[in-house]
DNA sequence: GCATTAAATTATCATCCGATAACTTGCATT
DNA sequence: AATGCAAGTTATCGGATGATAATTTAATGC
């Protein structure tokens, strides 16, 4: 007979599963109380003791670039450039359709917080996360666009660039608004998506009027 | 003879010197450090002992509400809503020089990560401010623009916020991206605040086209 | 079935934290 | 100059925290 959830001796995983275990529960923990919550608190969620954690991470801080880069790097999906960069649909529907896949992804609660708690710790993570969209999301965003009107797509100017990142940010600020501050939102997503596309589209035209 | 920044015996301020002494230089450690920093450090920075710090706040909690009600209540202009709704000159203007000189007390390194900090804790400052700017900044701007529109100010939909809401985030997002993660701007700030406000006059006139 | 080994726990340390109580000292009033 | 009082410090408490060492215990190979 065993208990509710978990049997009452859920003892000697292997070492690998327990770290991914260990990991994973990491992330929802330190997403929802903050890195400067304690390790025994996050032992006693796991069901474990505090000592436990020290065998499988060398310090706390070691487990806290594990979740960066669980996250960070994990959820990157890498179609996104494809979704971008596919020809045989007209632009506006692979936006509307990236951003309808890129917010599933990024709308997350966990996700939202773990990168506003890093940024505010101060390492680099966001500022490789940010280049990181400049370099896979707007320059090609905005090369497709060139390409679309016939003129030079590797040309693309900063002002072409800071509109992209203006409409990405409206975006990403909704998902602000209804993730972490709780805001309900006053029109859905799909609108706020497609107007933002629209926007993009019609300011790079007027940017090359 | 004196050393060097302070008098070696800097005594004896008076209750509100001191009070408000305090609560200035929380503003400035608490935006660094973090709202779990101990009040040790900050007494440190003080150049006085951490007893003394709850002689002026019952505890550590009470001050950091303080310190939220000194940035955010102190910090917003009573004379935004003139500017908004001043129509002696056209709404385009308007808007720019509000998004101006809105922004140059939002993109402040303080207020933007103490906002931040205290939208991971959960209290309700941001969601309160959040609907302040829903109330005092976008309904204004959108009322405005209908009423030079000639069409009932007050029949505002859904949509129309949330347009104006995504171009604010876009032009937040900005503050975000330099102030927070360090990048540097590929495009100045008057650029984005000229191309967002173009950008919301052109979506609302599309919404109502 | 017994030994080996690594998974997991118990016990503990040094440090830090928020908060309180008791004591000291500078300043204004007379 | 003596006095009253509030500004400021010293000392300390109970609890939490990251981390380490020693010990126990469950699974695996023979």
């Amino acid at each position: 007979m065993t208990e509710l959830g978990s049997s009452p001796k859920r003892k000697r995983l292997s070492y690998d599963d327990r770290r991914s275990e260990f990991v994973q529960k990491a992330i929802e923990f330190f997403a929802e109380e903050g890195f400067d919550s304690s390790t025994r608190e996050l032992a006693r969620r796991l069901g474990v003791t505090q000592p436990l954690l020290y065998r499988y991470f060398p310090s706390k801080d070691d487990l806290i670039a594990e979740v960066y880069e669980t996250v960070y790097v994990q959820r990157w999906r890498v179609d996104w450039d494809d979704m971008i960069s596919d020809r045989s649909t007209p632009l506006r529907d692979r936006l509307i359709e990236f951003y309808t896949v890129y917010t599933e992804v990024v709308f997350q609660r966990d996700w939202m917080r773990i990168f506003l708690f890093a940024g505010l710790k101060g390492g680099d993570i966001n500022r490789r996360y940010i280049d990181r969209v400049r370099r896979r999301i707007l320059e090609p965003i905005v090369r497709e666009w060139r390409n679309e009107q016939g003129i030079d797509p590797d040309a693309l100017s900063d002002q072409e660039i800071e509109l992209a990142w203006s409409v990405h940010g409206g975006i990403y600020y909704f998902g602000v608004r209804t993730e972490i501050y709780g805001q309900k939102p006053v029109a859905g997503l799909p609108f706020v998506i497609e107007s933002s596309v629209d926007s993009l589209l019609i300011g790079l035209q007027r940017l090359n009027g």
